[in-house]
DNA sequence: GTCAAACGCTTTTTT
DNA sequence: AGCGTTTGAC
């Protein structure tokens, strides 16, 4: 079983019971050796499959592991639990329902439904959504369950956050008339259900008496406490990760968590340094980027394979030329048989930019595969049907009534929604209860033609249920799509748009057809906890792959394309003002290198449209860190001006005394990076005056950076940000 | 009061 | 590509 594996590899794999630390970097055989130490403590250690647990963030990842474990021990491995963090989560919140306030059969909220909750709440708590967009508020709400705050402990410093208090405190309320958990929901209500109920805990801990965590850099707060839970006095875990490829900081994740995992559990640490997938030259560009990060720990990334071919370095004229190169690129290596489209992948920041890649490729007649945002699952008619499925599974979903109350149109008007819920919610029942009334005939204070069209709405979700029972997933699909008429309602529609959408409709019936023997529940969970990027591997089309950066983590290619490498789209630029966001970017252009076996692309244009303006950017800095000795084309690649590199100054200071190996460093020496804080010149509560703002009161001040920022709460402005500069104590003319 | 067409805007990244 | 807003027809 040890065969192939290199002395490190070994050790992680044998390594002694207790807290394991694998620190290992990309394409050093992370996802073998977690398969390996399952199968060792199989087969070696005559542990029991069904107790341990092996927890990943995406169901690729988890699928991947579950097909090799088979490989290694076959029928054996079966019985070990092995599912993403919300999966496992999912399955332990329904079979414990009892000790919740929700059913078995509760249904995931995604971030669409999130948004449109939050949106709704806005306007029911009369605060206008065009003053307090939704999705700051909706982040301050997934900031605060990632971090285990709950509504009553919500920090208020300012206006905003009141207001993202009081939607949170509804929000949460919502949720459960709905019987509905969104996605941090199902982390955080485990960690609730266990803290509340030690007996719960206690079973658990027992149960799955050895766990494995993988990306453990992504893991957020609640997932730490979560696998801390769990992991209990024995502290059987084996973690894998690297904070160098934390790249979701944005929803929570918390790459000091490693380092916390460290001081937590003082681990057995193994560092994986050797790279089986890509050639030095990559490896040396990729490093040559990531050892700019301050907080970056160094480690020495090295391949067998010494050479290769150098990285490609291209200026295009525009975004149109841009997608134009990367099509002829890809011609020439499929037609001088190098590599198949299958093996070539075309990396960017944002989606927005797959838009112009999909244009010049159909022009040419070129296949190519799309992951991303407004793939499959985020397409109407799919979210719709999903919309009605949810209805008949549990009809307390508001947010899916909400959603297809009058689609096909059936003459159910704003009013006429509005009219109905206002007196549903006096209703014991809620919303159900009130369309049982009207199928009842009871008096209600809806008459005329609202009361119809609603009954006739009612009874038909009645005949769907009836259906419950007896049918399978595909089954209930199709009396959906045939009782609302929303088949119909898109075979009217003759267009080319219509036609792709019964497209979409035939492809997701055969999503059901492939999950008969599952409750309609037990599907809905699926479709819920499924991403784009897993199902890639089931279109076998010949074909490139357009995904982004986030989206291509945990993948590789022979090729990889990287387009728009510039100042403001990677990095973006709401990364260059801001230290932390930088080092992110810095990690996603790590992370997307790495995924290269043989050739990378770099692509940036001269100008481009974007937002309907043309901008010319300056050529990525991340361009510049590169050494032109390893490319082609990089020696005379313009740079953005030293002064604008905001942090550079710091480098000499900050860099290097932190550049310690922290895993070989005994827990007491470790080095409290020295940092020169100006002294404040303002303290909370402080009174103050602004020439502009009038008179505030000093809420927090922030003098870790070059310049003191303050936090002020002004009596006619409400709270800003500001310089300290700008400011006079009051009183002191 | 309901509905369809036209227009402008947008989310940085996603389980 | 979807969503909200506006406009105009019924």
């Amino acid at each position: 079983m040890l065969d192939g594996m290199n002395p490190r590899q070994r050790e992680a794999v044998t390594a002694d019971f207790g807290p394991v630390l694998v620190v290992a970097g990309p394409g050093s055989g992370k996802t073998r050796v977690l398969t390996h130490r399952i199968a060792y403590l199989i087969e070696e250690q005559g542990y029991p499959s069904h107790r341990i647990l092996a927890v990943t963030f995406t169901n690729r990842a988890a699928r991947e592991m579950r097909e090799r474990v088979d490989g290694l021990v076959g029928e054996m491995g079966k019985r070990v639990t092995l599912g993403t963090f919300h999966n496992v989560c999912g399955m332990i919140l329904r079979r414990e329902h009892e000790h919740t306030a929700f059913s078995r059969d509760f249904v995931i909220y995604d971030s669409q439904d999130q948004i449109a909750l939050v949106k709704k709440v806005l306007i029911d708590l009369g605060l206008d959504s065009n003053k307090h967009q939704p999705w700051p508020v909706l982040n301050a709400i997934s900031g605060a369950k990632n971090e285990l705050i709950g509504p009553e402990q919500f920090p208020v410093p300012n206006y905003d956050a009141e207001i993202a208090r009081r939607v949170y405190l509804e929000y949460d309320k919502r949720l459960q008339a709905s019987d509905a958990r969104d996605f941090d929901d199902l982390l955080t209500h485990v960690v609730r259900l266990f803290q509340q109920h030690p007996d719960v805990l206690e079973r658990y801990q027992r149960y799955y008496s050895y766990a494995l965590v993988d990306e453990f850099q992504d893991t957020n707060m609640a997932q730490y406490e979560l696998i801390r839970l769990l992991a209990g006095e024995a502290a059987n875990i084996f973690v894998v990760g690297d904070p160098d490829q934390s790249i979701y900081a944005f929803r929570g994740a918390d790459y000091r968590n490693v380092k916390r995992f460290q001081q937590d559990f003082n681990p057995a640490t193994i560092i994986l340094e050797e790279n089986y997938r890509s050639h030095q030259y990559i490896l040396d560009a990729a490093t040559a980027i990531i050892r700019e990060n301050p907080e970056h720990i160094r480690r020495n990334l090295f391949s067998q394979r010494k050479t290769g071919p150098k990285l490609t370095i291209h200026e295009a004229y525009n975004e149109r030329d841009e997608a134009q190169y990367v099509l002829n690129a890809i011609s020439d290596l499929v037609s001088s048989r190098e590599y198949k489209r299958s093996e070539i992948a075309v990396l960017y920041r944002l989606n927005a930019q797959s838009r112009v890649l999909e244009e010049t490729f159909v022009r040419s007649g070129m296949p190519y595969r799309l992951v991303g945002a407004t793939a499959f699952y985020g397409r109407k008619e799919i979210r719709d049907t999903i919309a009605f499925m949810r209805l008949v599974n549990n009809p307390l979903d508001r947010v899916s009534l909400d959603r297809v109350i009058n689609v096909p149109p059936r003459g159910i008007g704003d009013k006429t929604v509005e009219q109905f819920y206002a007196w549903a919610d006096t209703m014991p029942g809620g919303v159900w209860g009130a369309l049982q009334a009207l199928v009842h005939g009871d008096q209600t204070p809806l008459s005329g033609r609202s009361r119809n069209t609603l009954t006739q709405f009612a009874e038909m979700l009645n005949r769907l249920r009836l259906k419950l029972d007896t049918s399978n997933p595909l089954e209930l699909l199709d009396a959906v799509l045939e009782e609302t008429g929303y088949m119909e309602y898109l075979q009217r529609d003759r267009t080319d748009q219509g036609q792709q959408r019964l497209d979409n409709i035939a492809e997701f019936r055969r999503v059901a057809y492939e999950n008969t023997e599952k409750s309609l529940a037990g599907f809905l969970n699926e479709v819920a906890l499924v991403s784009d990027v897993d199902n890639l591997d089931k279109g076998n089309a010949d074909a490139p792959t357009f995904l982004t950066l986030h989206a291509a983590k945990g993948l590789e290619f022979p090729v990889v394309f990287i387009i728009g490498l510039e100042e403001g789209i990677l990095p973006h630029r709401r990364a260059l003002e801001d230290e932390k966001e930088m080092a992110e970017e810095r990690r996603l252009m790590y992370v997307g290198l790495t995924r290269a076996k043989d050739r990378v692309y770099m692509i940036y244009t001269f100008r481009r449209m974007m937002w309907g303006y043309y901008d010319m950017n300056m050529p990525s800095r991340f361009i510049g860190n590169i050494p032109p000795e390893i490319t082609l084309g990089g020696a005379r690649v313009p740079q953005p001006p030293a002064e604008h590199l905001f942090y550079q100054p710091k480098w000499e200071t900050k860099w290097e005394p932190t550049n310690t190996r922290q895993t070989e460093t005994p827990k007491a020496a470790k080095p409290v990076p020295a940092r020169k804080v100006a002294p404040s010149r303002f303290q909370k509560g402080q009174q103050v005056v602004h020439q502009a703002f009038g008179d505030g009161v000093v809420i927090n001040t922030d003098s870790s950076g070059d310049f003191e920022i303050v936090d002020v709460l002004f009596k006619q402005h409400g709270s800003k940000k500001l310089d300290a500069s700008f400011l006079q104590p009051k009183g002191e003319a």
